[in-house]
DNA sequence: TGTTCCTTTCAGGAAGCACTGAAATCATAG
DNA sequence: CTATGATTTCAGTGCTTCCTGAAAGGAACA
């Protein structure tokens, strides 16, 4: 053992809140706000279940911001609340399973972005459809009926992708348990 | 011809203004700002070469602002910077290959957010290598190398579908050249 | 070189978004 | 039913980000 007690714990500390940060600037990128970023990045580096007062502690945020952020994290589905026997508080802790998350963020984030895209375009390609004899309608449908077939493409390479997965991660799990 | 010709034009008004609109929307989607979104909605749908003064008219925004986000788009490749003989303006022109612009941004968001990324958790692994007989370290390490594994995992699928695809329109593009 | 036309820059201001904290609500135990 | 502990809500506030417009900069013409 090379490093003190003292030093391990400050070590630990050190990696929990670069990853905190971390997970604070992915979260444009994730398309979720950067506390709730950071509340999930706690729970899922720390592995635990924490209390709502833990989490204010560590984040130095106030109690009703931790409450509404993990009430949309439980919603996403990325956060569950767990019950500790002999207490009252509500303990909320992160899945631990990448892909899961990813999944599910990647739903959440199709239903609420992609899909009323897709139904803009098309709309939009109905009222030019009404204007069939104008050069201009034509050149401009013809944008549009562009990014809808990449769009329409990607979602379902998308959806194979996931399907996909699911069933190898099956299959994996099956064996998993047989070899038991 | 059903359509007045002003009711075409007012139509036509009417799919651009949506359409801007829509791309506005979607800029969070694609981590670019709204504004550059909608220069760049209207330079896609009208698909013409148009002067800073044409932008200002039809968005009604300003100068500096066109200016400033005008030179982003170019920046990221998304947007030309042309010129009309007899003219002394700058006029700009979209990209029309809805895979190539794709393509752009995916590659400026890599560079910009999921490098970092990648970056910050190599470094999170380090730190805890030295704290290897602590169990808490182990499972926080665990977790933090699942993640790595995922991100990396995802990348090199990206990139190979990105090759692909330069390969498939590649193939397309002198197939079509052959039979003119 | 001076004039004109066009573009870029940037300090100051506006708008939108997220956070706080206290009051209201809810749940459990006695 | 009341008291206590825990959570949720939301009006007010602070912060960040984006936008404006005027002034400076640059390029083409005469």
């Amino acid at each position: 053992m090379k490093l003190r007690k003292t030093d391990r714990t400050q070590r630990l500390q050190e990696v929990e809140d670069r990853f905190v940060d971390l997970w604070d600037t992915m979260s444009s990128l994730w398309g979720i706000s950067p506390t709730m970023a950071r509340i999930h990045g706690v729970l899922y580096i720390t592995g635990q279940a924490l209390s709502m007062d833990d989490i204010m502690a560590r984040l130095a945020i106030s109690r009703g911001n931790v409450s509404m952020n993990l009430s949309k994290l439980v919603e996403w589905g990325l956060v569950r609340r767990v019950h500790k026997r002999g207490s009252r508080r509500d303990y909320y802790e992160s899945l631990s399973d990448v892909w899961e998350m990813f999944t599910l963020v990647a739903q959440q984030r199709k239903r609420r972005e992609i899909d009323p895209i897709l139904n803009t375009l098309r709309h939009c390609q109905e009222m030019l459809g009404e204007l069939q004899d104008d050069t201009t309608a034509q050149e401009r449908g013809k944008r549009i009926s562009e990014l809808l077939k990449f769009l329409t493409m990607m979602e379902s390479l998308a959806r194979r992708f996931f399907e996909t997965h699911q069933g190898l991660k099956m299959a994996v799990g099956l064996l998993a348990r047989e070899s038991e």
